[in-house]
DNA sequence: GTTGAGCGTT
């Protein structure tokens, strides 16, 4: 269960303030209680959120796994790797690990792909040459922002 | 301009 974003949030003050509009143009005429028609007003306002953020919810939550990509030549820019990547499915994020002091590639860095690509991803590209150089594709240890990969990041790490 | 095992930044 996830708390809509910042985004949905206005969307559905804006589609509740709308909702607030329709009411009182339709039922102006009748003497009802300003507090009813404000409350029917959010009320058609957060059936149609509920209505909407189930489909956009459902394609803004995809399954993504967060993958460490290690042995990265050091002349391997981020568009490179993204590219290897989306061979094997969607790319979501490519982070290539700079150090902080010189900016110099460190010669790793995460890929975040959805669930299924990233088994493949991880299948196919691991120990696989890449720039002459033998890459390392694992899952990403820690800093996993999603709960149940985390769960099952560390059943699979424990077998 | 260099290097080579590793698991981290808005």
């Amino acid at each position: 269960m996830k708390l809509p974003d910042q985004k949905s949030f206005i969307f559905s003050v804006v589609i509740a303030v709308v909702g607030f509009v329709i009411v009182k143009f339709a039922l102006g005429s009748l003497e009802l209680d300003p507090a009813i028609v404000f409350a029917v007003g959010l009320l058609i306002g957060g059936l149609v959120i509920a209505a909407m953020s189930s489909d956009v919810l459902e394609e803004a939550e995809v399954k993504t796994k967060t993958l460490y990509v290690g042995n990265l030549p050091y002349r391997a820019n981020e568009g490179v790797v993204r590219a290897l990547f989306e061979e094997q499915g969607k790319v979501f994020n490519v982070r290539l690990l700079k150090d902080k002091n010189t900016g110099k590639r460190r010669g790793f860095g995460f890929v975040e792909m959805a669930q299924a690509d990233a088994d493949n991803a991880i299948a196919n590209l691991n120990d696989s040459e890449f720039q002459q150089r033998t890459l390392k594709v694992r899952e990403a240890k820690q800093k996993q922002e999603d709960d149940s990969n985390t769960l099952r990041t560390q059943a699979d790490q424990s077998v």
